[in-house]
DNA sequence: CCAACATAGGGGATATGTCCACTATTCCGG
DNA sequence: CCGGAATAGTGGACATATCCCCTATGTTGG
């Protein structure tokens, strides 16, 4: 088609901080839970997500979609926080095919001691650095962007590349 | 001191949407490179920082700088980039400690390649998404997040942690 | 009821990131 | 000039993420 259209100085300038601000958020967020609890980041938001349910579980799937994580970074993930005694995990027994994982007491005492200092960490590095107004213009661009995101997924990846004579 | 101020509605969402965002949207840049070429986004960005220098070439601690990237990391990273022949690795004549990494021909073909589809990508996936405000608010956002961490990084890790009195 | 297909989850191989300890130099104050 | 700090980079151990294939179940149209 046409020649390739380079940034310029000011979207180079938001796609460059952005990636930064990225790294080194969460970064930042990860060693400081590390320095007060024995949780990764990741194992944080598997509790969080947890806890958040009525019973304090919920099937395997389900938790994926929630934290929007691939299926097999879930089965890790999960594995390893079940051997930390964080999670338990059990054969869902109206569909045999599934797994149920809840919250364990010991991850509810990881992740109740854990919280307010995270939560802090957020506010102090994020949330409270920014005017309201800031908050919703970053959560429209989010979503603008998640949206393309989800639609070129469609298109791409899934039983989509048959049917149409417009092939590649 | 007081209690856990949660996140409200607002807060959360923002919050939420970007992080999602950033998983979604890097997973996505990183599958669609992958899929038009050999680099991972890792060495993606490398090359960039290094096709960008005038002679090709750079400093080991330079291009972490530049990238933001842990020394270690970086280290491992060029390891493994000359071994596949992306980069050059060299003993710094000046420094005897240290290294200058300079892109070879077969580095600069595959960033050749590959930099028209990512961009397209990115603008695809973000730039074109956003209006001009969007991008300058976004930017101004990170930057305020980026020197807040840089703050904490300087408070917390450093040798800074002796001489004062007011220890922990 | 059965054959195809879809869905839930597991797990190995491999790539990547982080922590940390270690070496080699260079820099600097006295 | 020397000894202690800072700097540059390496690499092992380990945690994590992704790709991709495998199994076991459900689901559905004939």
């Amino acid at each position: 088609m046409s020649e390739v259209r380079w940034l310029d100085e000011r979207e180079e300038r938001a796609w460059r901080s952005l990636q930064l601000m990225q790294m080194r958020l969460n970064a930042q967020l990860a060693r400081d839970l590390a320095a007060h609890s024995e949780l990764s980041y990741q194992d944080y938001m598997v509790l969080v997500a947890l806890t958040g349910q009525a019973e304090g579980s919920m099937r395997l799937f389900e938790l994926g979609h929630l934290l929007g994580w691939e299926k097999s970074r879930l089965s890790h993930q999960v594995t390893r926080m079940a051997e930390r005694g964080l999670v338990e995990k059990i054969k869902c027994p109206s569909d045999l095919r599934g797994a149920v994982v809840g919250v364990s007491a010991h991850g509810r005492d990881e992740i109740t001691a854990a919280a307010p200092g995270h939560l802090e960490a957020v506010r102090r590095l994020f949330i409270d650095l920014l005017a309201g107004e800031q908050l919703d213009t970053l959560a429209e661009v989010c979503e603008r962007v998640l949206a393309a995101v989800a639609d070129e997924e469609l298109r791409t990846c899934p039983p989509c590349n048959e049917g149409s004579a417009l092939a590649e």
